[in-house]
DNA sequence: GCAAAAGTGTTCCGTGTACACCCATGC
DNA sequence: GCATGGGTGTACACGGAACACTTTTGC
């Protein structure tokens, strides 16, 4: 019996240009000069939760911590290595015979401006929408994770107020949801929603030196929107 | 390094007696006389698919095919090994010797009656209130999974469907959600639900032989939630 | 003055929820 | 005739969706 090992694969998500982008690391060893991308990830370690081996991944990768990441499904298929350029790569890279590898899926929503990677990982913020040729099935684990951020951020909506400065302008709050859920929502509207939530705090603060009408800040208050979650889990 | 190795386990849920209950299967091998159980589950074959695996579980503990399964959660915490007794006996079982397991939940609904488990198998369905001790994560996986299945059938409701008979009355559509649910729904608010989802169907057929008046039978109609499905991912 | 974004209210519709009584049947 | 469950309708509250104009500011 040939064992197989246990990976883990992060898909962070960001924002960059107005739109929606995983960050992928270069491909060390890439054989013929050509930069290949995968998304970052790593076999876990023998004492290591799976959990942690996905922050563990998060840090090397993007030097952010304490990031909320989210579990979203395993892979575990025979074919996801039947690419015998990838299975080749991944000896290479790991030093050891590799049989079949199953990996845990992990996904979180990242400041793109805030990343800085260690000095051993070349990354890049890639349009989901552009994505070059991906090893195993990167490509279909980075789909499931579009997906599945939005469900989450329907359950658990202070992910993207951790992705926000402390400070923003309802247009800031508004273009992070329709570039996630890639559709526009109309303005008035989404006014009315975010003032009914009663965590999303207006200051006195506002824009400055801007060349139009100066924008309001608001501030995301965390005591209430836990206690207005409580509330609603008992009902 | 120690090599983990992968498992799958299903949580098999069904209704007995008016209450939600999960099939355990005997330990083989457990000592001293006392009889202990487990949730069904196997390490992953060599060639063999993560829900390949779910499947051959499935079919060895109960006889059931063709069963809609999802994925539900992964587990690999290496505190999971932590009692020595149920590592004493997973190796005694599976006669290797095994540093530490990375499972993955599978979840299914399915008919109580309709169980027959093979001969290898002695197993017995336990209201979810009512677990005796676990080996391993075992309860927590068993929690997660009853909490999951809420969200799979909102997202899909053809699986209460799946698991009741061709013919159903309201009652028994209404109590399936009830149990599921853990809360009590208006009678008529139900109805006028059930009539509005324009996929379960009235039949001419009535209940026969009942101290009561005699209930309609329903049918649910594949074609037409499909229609209304795939009509709704558009919008 | 003009470009650019901020901010603001009303109407309509669909869905969820609360609630009580008569009907058919077997014993 | 009585016990048992079957079946039905109305009223209200709430949230989502559509929709257009005035305000502020820098240049």
């Amino acid at each position: 019996m040939l064992y197989p090992y246990v990976s883990v694969d992060c898909v962070l998500l960001g924002i960059d240009n107005e739109r929606l982008c995983v960050l992928l690391v270069e491909r060390k060893n890439a054989g013929a000069g050509i930069t290949e991308y995968k998304l970052p990830g790593s076999l876990i370690y023998e004492t290591e939760d799976l959990e942690e081996a996905a922050h563990r991944v998060l840090t090397e990768t993007t030097g952010l911590k304490r990031i909320q990441l989210k579990q979203f499904r395993s892979f575990g298929s025979p074919s996801r290595m039947e690419n015998k350029d990838d299975v080749q790569w991944l000896e290479k890279d790991s030093k050891m015979k590799v049989g079949r590898i199953v990996t845990v899926g992990y996904l979180a929503l990242c400041k793109v401006r805030k990343t800085k990677p260690g000095r051993d990982y070349f990354s890049k913020w890639t349009p989901v929408t552009q994505l070059p040729r991906l090893p195993f099935d990167h490509k279909e684990i980075i789909e499931e994770a579009a997906k599945e951020i939005r469900t989450w951020i329907d359950v658990e909506p202070s992910i993207v107020f951790n992705y926000l400065p402390d400070k923003f302008t309802a247009l800031q709050l508004r273009r992070t949801y329709e570039i996630i859920y890639n559709k526009v929502l109309d303005v008035r509207n989404f006014h009315k929603k975010m003032n009914s939530l009663g965590y999303v705090i207006q200051t006195n603060e506002m824009e400055q030196n801007v060349a139009h009408r100066s924008a309001r800040y608001y501030r995301f208050d965390k005591v209430k929107y836990n206690q207005l979650r409580s509330k609603l889990n008992k009902s």
